[in-house]
Formats: structure tokens, sequence, C-alpha cells
DNA sequence: TCCTTGCTTAGATGAACTTCTAATCAGGAT
DNA sequence: ATCCTGATTAGAAGTTCATCTAAGCAAGGA
């Protein structure tokens, strides 16, 4: 783990997160889109495409024991408990993140492999970068 | 340039993209998204979150010349050519691609810097991942 | 100068989305 | 059994968004 000029923390990439980036997902630059693949991939991104769903999946994402408890995200935010769950229910509808209830709690943990599509397709989006090679 | 089992082509990572993917934004597992970060990253998602903003890109990015004229655009879609300018309008404003005009015609092109940004920020989003590197 | 073509802007409409309050469900403890 | 706490569901209100038609702007040709 390295620190960049503005502070915050990076990493190297490796080689099973480059497996996954190389996996079965065709990047924006390959071919057009076909209508149904965009209608696929559209709701994923809407999933992402807000500010507290970004901030609940960057907590899943960055807690040690891997999963989080709702009480924690709730907490994290000046929201009504419900909007939390509607927020959550959004991310695990769209394949993000799973829930499991232990007892009175209820845990969510990130599902990396649609995270992954989604990087995989925006990132070599550029034929010049994928042309210097 | 390979194929995979269904028939989408892929390629292989170069060097320079992995110093764009390495380079300075913190994906979202390193640590939790302050407020002020996620507000400034939503939109950019929220700019690709829609189906026809998604072919869109991708017709500018595998598009031979490395930009496409909003002609050729428009007549990929079965939209009018203003709710293609809207969706144009709102690519460009998120910083994902940039416009020139040419005598008549306007041609846009992808503007890799952002997309890069938002992939990095997605990819290494498991831990699990991340640790057995 | 006037007309034609390519593209964008303005304004309106109907759908989708975020948030809330109130009510409901699931487990555990008294 | 009853109550309490954690979480989700139901329903409503206000806002944002995608799309259209109509109008405007830019550039080139008759």
């Amino acid at each position: 783990m390295r620190v960049c000029l503005d502070g915050r923390q990076i990493r190297t990439v490796s080689k099973q997160e480059l497996q996954i980036i190389d996996a079965c997902c065709a990047p924006l630059a390959c071919e057009p889109l076909s209508e149904s693949e965009a209608a696929e991939l559209a709701p994923l991104f809407k999933a992402v495409a807000d500010p507290v769903r970004l901030r609940l999946l960057s907590l899943i994402a960055s807690h040690e024991d891997g999963e989080t408890c709702v009480c924690d995200l709730t907490a994290a935010f000046d929201l009504t408990p419900p909007t939390i769950s509607h927020h959550l229910k959004v991310l695990r509808q769209a394949g993000l993140i799973e829930s499991e209830r232990r007892g009175t709690w209820v845990y969510y943990r990130i599902a990396p492999a649609v995270l992954a599509r989604m990087s995989a397709l925006l990132m070599p989006a550029s034929r010049a970068l994928a042309e210097t090679a």
C-alpha cells in the first residue's frame, strides 16, 4: 500500500485481479454495445449512481471483517433506517452485495463479480491507450 | 485479441493501462468514501447509468478514427436528434467525452481520464481478492 | 441574400427515484 | 405470553429524468 500526492491510499493490482479484468467482459472500446447488453449493464451503473449507495458500498468493502452490520451502516448516515434499507435493497437486487441474517442482526458483504465486470467494461475505453501497449 | 466462450472479443491489459489503474484513485475497499468524494463520484456513474448513453460511449470508443460524427450516432438509435443531443450533453458535462465542430459536422471523442478513474474505483472492491494476491 | 442541412436549446409531459412516516416482521429477553 | 430492539415493507410527497415537439443557431451552397 502506498500513499499518493493527495494523501489517498493506493495499491498495485494483483495477478488475480488482472484475470478478472481479462475475463469475459468486452470493454467499451472493443466493439459497440448491443441494445440488450446496454439494457443489461445500465441498471448496474444506476445502482452505484447515488452518493449514499457509493458510500454504503465503500463502507462494506473497506470493513475489516468483510461484512458489516446494518446498524453500523445506518449510524454512518443522517438518514432514517428505512432509507438505508431501501438503498441496500437496490444494491442487493443489482447483485453488488449479499445479505445474511444472524440472530437479531443482518450483515452485508460485497459480491465482487459484478463490480469486476463493471470495472472491466470501463477500463480500456480509449483506443489510443489500447494501441500504445 | 481473443474471443471468449460467449463469442465476445477480449484482450489483455497493457502496462500503460495498469499505470492508470494504479494511479491516484483509491479503490472502494481502500477506505470508506467521504461524503464529498461520494457526491463528486456519483454524477459520473449517473452519466453512464443509461442504456442510450452506454451505447453512445461504446459507439464513440470503438470507432476507428477515434471520433464519431453526431449524424452517425443519431442514425444508430430510434430516437430523435434532440434526445441524442441531450445524452451527449450529459456525457460531455460529466467529462467523459469531448466535442469539436468542423464545418457542418460535430465530432465527439472519448476523454479517457474520467473513465479510467471510475474503473479504478470499482475494480479491486473486494478485500478477499486484494489479499489473496 | 436566401435556403437547406446538421445540431442544439427551450419547454412540456409522464415515468422513475429518493426520502419520509407508519406499519409489519424476526429474534431475544423478561 | 408479552415486550423491546433491529430491520424491512407499504404508501405518499416532492424531485429528477428521459423523451418529445417546436424553435433557434451555425455553416455551406444556389
